[in-house]
DNA sequence: GATGAATGAGCGTTCATTCAT
DNA sequence: AATGAATGAACGCTCATTCAT
């Protein structure tokens, strides 16, 4: 890469990085391009070089942001596909599950970020564009390869994954920011055996 | 009620309606004050005797929303808590689900303007305020009822609620709105099996 | 007309001056709409309330300079409609024409504004829309008046008063505002012949 | 000329093409540098090479194409400079002007450009700069050879071209782009008779 | 000579809010 | 209570111009 490239890239991530900031401490609504320049220590128009509006800015920082967070849970579980039997399909998820719980109480603000942007078309369809990084695994896929590696048959496996989705993504929004209507840890055994019933009444025998 | 009183009433109303079919129409962001005044045929200073801000007539909008498909979503089940052993609770719970998803099924611009902005804090903590009507029941104190009413006990009903609401709103917004991953239909068995299963699983036995 | 009427025709005419000022000195192109509510003395904001943008306010601003000078030259000039035999047609052009130019040499704003501006085709189409006054009479009309009350007969009086007005048009602005290549008073005699050229040249005998 | 010269002259060629195509396209105060450096396929930077500015290229393209047009219809009429009484003083200017208009109605584009922005002053002065090519003749120049070759007098064949002038440019913008008041074809023997007047009114006999 | 990333002044426009009527 | 003209801060965005490469 040459050193120009390498300019632009850390101007496009002062951006991110001011956006990112900008956005949990006030607000998407009232954060203008003017204080995200400013922040980022660039002039107002470079912002224009590199996002079309603060809604696309956004938008790109949540694609980066998602595929981020599901790639390091992935990985950190450390699941070995080609010995899945030993892991148990509904112990893999519960796993990531409870890695981004984690990771998502020790950092509220990308919580508070993704939640209230991420919804499963958007990650569906997520297309990782220029953010992928060689660390950065499709989670869509892998979830698909795991349930093959699992030798286990589902009768729907995308609105599976999607009510987990949903599930998780709903209740850690209240739990882990406000700690309503219980406390993260007070939460995750029942999440947890409702991810398994669904799961469960997911698979054909 | 006085003829005067009625006819406060009447712009209040107004201002509701127009709000609410812009909001859904254009965006709450797109969305001014005068287009708001202008649509309800009143003065633009008219619109500050009624409401503080745009977002203040959004969360009364809401309020009254949410509460009234609750409010109707029970009535029509005629739910009777003096009899609720021949009416299983979980079956209760399933059918205020049912009648609820076929409402927004029918009217996705409800469904739009709530899922995006009810969540469960709002709703548990929903003042319903200047909107109460004599016939809405407040949906909260009635859930507790109809628990009471069961003879059985579950360990954190406030939980149990709260990841059925989650889960419900997370699923439905996504299907009906854009049939993915699954349409209306091909949801519900699936989100039923699992309400109970929530249900279920926080008995004591 | 009421007060407030009275306050708003007074804001509208202060930011016509204010523009028609501006215009001149410093050019259409660098004129901000800033700078006009800034010299009308009102809030930019409130420019909108009587213009859509600063072409707008130009093309009104046109119409009602262009009618005003005719209806004045053409008033000022006296000509008796009953009586245009004692006053041969050519005499009454020729002398509109010179009432305007001289008209035109005192307020050379006038003129570097108009003529840079008006077209035949917006001369044609004027509606005087809301600028008309009592004593504006729509000059288009009246010069087909003055054809028939001449008793003469033209094969096209439009084309005939349309290469007049090209003709004047065109070299008053250079001969006025540059005294370029002759002055005003040595135009005037050439001019005038013309004039007379091109209606004899249209006559029907 | 070198390898480089060659380049620059392309680079310059190729910023007037572009630059003409816009300001038809899109007017001249919607096209911006960056506009014409793009669709001339070259750097924002480029530009400032070869132009002061927007404006800059505006003029010495009005120049060159007016200069070449002038040039082009003198040429295409063939004056015989040494035989000019066979061919009256009057028919050599008609006759140019109708090549020039019969050109303009082929290339409205090339009208509409030219009229808004060339003026007796501009053409009087039009310092034809770096446009010249070997087969360029200075019209106004030849305008004067012309009329010392007629062997006839005028008072002022300067007030004459002038007139003729601007009574040819302001019809033709009307005529040939809207068909207002009349079609190009009704308009020429008006006009023609008209510039034979003119010539006429200005003969020292 | 050519580039195009970066700049930042400056523009048009919106709009919540006020207040005299 | 109702109005809507007036305000002016604040915003998004453009763009001519510069300059390091």
């Amino acid at each position: 890469m040459s050193k120009l490239d390498e300019k632009k890239k850390k101007k496009r991530e002062a951006l991110f990085t001011a956006a990112f900031h900008l956005f949990n401490t006030k607000g998407i609504r009232q954060t203008s391009i003017s204080d995200i320049a400013h922040e980022a220590d660039v002039a107002k128009g470079t912002f224009y070089l590199y996002f079309k509006d603060k809604f696309d800015l956004r938008d790109k920082l949540i694609a980066s942001k998602a595929t981020q967070i599901l790639a390091q849970a992935t990985k950190e579980v450390g699941i070995d596909l080609d010995h899945l039997d030993i892991f148990p399909f509904e112990d893999a998820i519960v796993k990531i599950v409870d890695v981004i719980l984690d990771r998502m109480k020790r950092e509220p603000d990308l919580l508070r970020f993704i939640t209230k942007n991420l919804s499963w078309g958007a990650f569906h369809h997520m297309s990782i564009e220029d953010e992928t990084t060689p660390d950065t695994i499709e989670f869509y896929e892998g979830y698909h390869r795991m349930i093959d590696a699992s030798g286990r048959r589902f009768d729907n496996p995308d609105l599976m994954l999607f009510m987990i989705f949903e599930l998780v993504g709903g209740c850690s929004y209240q739990v882990i920011l406000k700690e309503k209507p219980v406390s993260l840890e007070e939460l995750k055994p029942s999440l947890y055996v409702t991810i398994r019933d669904i799961v469960r009444s997911h698979e054909i025998v």
